[in-house]
RNA sequence: GGCGACAUAGCCAAGUGGUAAGGCAUGGGUCUGCAAAACCCUGAUUCCCCGGUUCAAAUCCGGGUGUCGCCU
């Protein structure tokens, strides 16, 4: 039996995915469910550029402005939402189309990746982390090299993050993360994706893009979402405020940097970022892309996708 | 016009006689529970130019050019 088809819309940050996405689903009357780690808490519509009401032009969005900010969200839970999203969707006989920037959730939604038990605040990362703290890197980089040496020999020991995560794996499981990353690994796909990428033929007209975003955003007033957020007590520690755009202005407002400063930080960060999700999704082979000459032109963009899907065997 | 300081990678910058630190940016990459996160790799056959001293000069000396500051 064959997966169902889903759509996919993909690209760096600024490109215009949320465009196409609405331009897509009223073409093959679909839905859309956004794939994006910040677009889903409340309150962050300017600095994550999560779609309007206007944007959106009637199309249902889903797993947008559905969490509290102040809430810690993460890929298990993430793709267990959006899968259900995608379920439904399939159920009423709609086109499911994924509109995303975050690589990794989009990638775990279509293979259907489970995650190993443990998590962010959990009593035994909380217990790693402390001793990270205490004794430094060195003693639990051993301790890896001994219970599970093939993680050990991928990781970096510069690297944390990955190296307390593959330790919890183990102690909360007595598996090791590469045993469960090979069985996940094996699954069947859960969906059948087809691919479309859109992106800048030239870097500089990406980068200029991403520079009249921002100050757009600023106009639009980003600073007041970060005043609404603080007022309603999110914690400055929160994965909301990891957010670009937020954590900058986070020390504009604390007055650690002058608001100036501030915003040309949120334009590189933006840049950085862009560049990161070119190189995840450069491995991935099945991307149809579009590029853009200069601007973005949507109408021959649209033409474009609709040949390609329908080469896909997609009506 | 006079006096002084400075000139090292795209930017910031260490090095004051022994064969060019570091940071940022850029580019490339990794990625299985914080992923808009975290992590890795990445550059100067040469130190403003010309000449000199020396076995050896980014480093010392002379001249030139440029920038900045002060004075007139």
């Amino acid at each position: 039996m064959s997966q169902p088809k889903i759509l996919c819309v993909v690209g760096p940050t600024a490109c215009g995915k949320t465009k196409m996405g609405v331009l897509l689903a009223r073409r093959y009357n679909g839905e859309v469910v956004s794939v994006d780690s910040m677009q889903i808490y409340r309150g962050m519509t300017i600095g994550t550029a999560a779609p309007t009401p206007e944007e959106t032009e009637g199309i249902p969005h889903h797993m947008v402005a559905v969490a509290d900010p102040a809430e810690k969200w993460s890929v298990a839970r993430f793709t267990e939402a959006a899968d259900a999203c995608i379920q439904d969707i399939l159920r009423r006989g709609k086109l499911p189309i994924l509109v995303g920037g975050t690589g990794l959730y989009l990638d775990a939604i279509i293979s259907g990746l489970t995650f190993a038990p443990g998590e962010a605040g959990g009593a035994v990362r909380k217990e790693l982390e402390a001793q990270l703290a205490q004794e430094g890197i060195t003693p639990l980089w051993e301790e890896l090299q001994q219970v599970d040496p093939e993680s050990a020999a991928r990781l970096h020991i510069a690297d944390e993050k990955r190296i307390l995560r593959a330790l919890e794996v183990y102690r909360e499981t007595g598996c090791t993360i590469s045993e469960h990353n090979r069985r996940t690994a094996a699954l069947p796909r859960r969906y059948d994706p087809i691919y479309i990428g859109l992106a800048f033929r030239d870097r500089a007209d990406m980068r200029d893009l991403i520079d009249r975003r921002v100050d757009a955003m600023m106009d639009a007033g980003l600073l007041g979402e970060v005043q609404a957020l603080l007022e309603q007590g999110v914690p400055r520690t929160s994965t909301a405020f990891q957010a670009i755009g937020y954590k900058e202005l986070l020390a504009a407002v604390d007055g650690q940097v002058p608001l100036e400063e501030a915003v040309a930080e949120i334009k590189l960060r933006s840049r950085q970022y862009a560049k990161r999700q070119l190189t995840w999704l450069r491995r991935n082979q099945d991307i149809h892309w579009i590029y853009w000459e200069k601007e973005r032109n949507f109408a021959d963009a649209l033409r474009i996708a609709t040949e390609i899907l329908s080469a896909q065997g997609l009506q």
